[in-house]
DNA sequence: TTGGAATGTCAACAAAGCTGACGTATTGTT
DNA sequence: AACAATACGTCAGCTTTGTTGACATTCCAA
């Protein structure tokens, strides 16, 4: 937390303004609806939006999670949510299966046809991440990091805490 | 862009990779739910919502602009601009004025009374991004700010850098 | 065996987006 | 002067995605 390396004394005073929170605010919105963009395109076609985007998201990332489990993820009710899973079992592209150990629960899982569009989704999000990232560069990128987990709900940053695997 | 000053040789390596892109994407979900959590809070006693806000927050920071500015500003239809602002302009928050020069335009302005909502909502969602800015440091910001503009599409970026003004 | 947890479903509703059509006032152009 | 284009507002209808509240079913656990 030394202010060593840095020779922008106006900069490091001057960063919590009420006009650089303010560009900050403004550079969430803008930016968010670009992150949304490109899978918002692709699923405008089908009859899905993003609220199906967001369940297979998660549902790719954990495999066999439960429907409670997701819920708490995606921070909505059941009925919201149980209205996007129907459609997306009844067209296949997600397995609801009953639980083994509990069979209240219902593990939920990518069909092949599920896959595929989650890739084409996470690939249309990523490639405009990764233009992002490539023209910012590492250090930008890791401190886009820094800001947005302190930006969190404390709920939301255990949820995204607990998401990092083995490869990180 | 040379590489020089940054000995984390691993890291520059791998910051593109689809696991760390994944991260980035999750980090924008869950952060942007913290971001719009608090004015959301105190929308919700009264019968505004979101697009309110959005609507404020733009006619405080450009006073006087049209309905034409704000629809491209915000990227909605003008019949979902126009509901909200009928609203505002009902409940006496946002004042409409004839165009001087060009008769069919309409200049918007917050009154009193929305300055008041405006603050509100600002302040609440100020102090969350001060806190993110003050836990993460002036370098982490900077590189924030970077990569939101990256991610933002050429007519929002266009927007955004549109409205630096003369503090900045 | 009974209480509570997990899940699903019905109904009704609201916020906020969309398209399409139409009207009016004003301005610019021919 | 006539006509086209612009800015704005509005009506009607539709969609997605969220909400409450109520209720049934299944099943684990005390």
């Amino acid at each position: 937390m030394g202010d060593g390396p840095q020779p922008q004394t106006g900069q490091s005073l001057l960063f919590l303004t009420d006009e650089q929170l303010r560009k900050g605010i403004e550079a969430m919105f803008f930016a968010y609806r670009g992150f949304t963009a490109d899978p918002d395109r692709i699923l405008e076609d089908k009859s899905y939006g993003r609220a199906h985007h967001r369940a297979i998201h998660f549902i790719h990332r954990s495999p066999g999670t439960t429907v409670n489990n997701l819920l708490s993820i995606l921070g909505v009710t059941k009925q919201s949510l149980n209205r996007v899973l129907r459609t997306l079992i009844e067209d296949g592209l997600v397995a609801s299966t009953v639980g083994k150990k509990d069979k209240r629960e219902r593990h939920l899982h990518l069909t092949a046809e599920g896959e595929a569009l989650e890739r084409a989704l996470s690939d249309a999000q990523r490639d405009r991440m990764r233009a992002a990232y490539r023209a910012a560069g590492p250090a930008a990128v890791a401190g886009f990091r820094q800001v947005l987990e302190a930006m969190m709900d404390d709920q939301a940053r255990h949820h995204y805490e607990a998401m990092k695997d083995v490869t990180e």
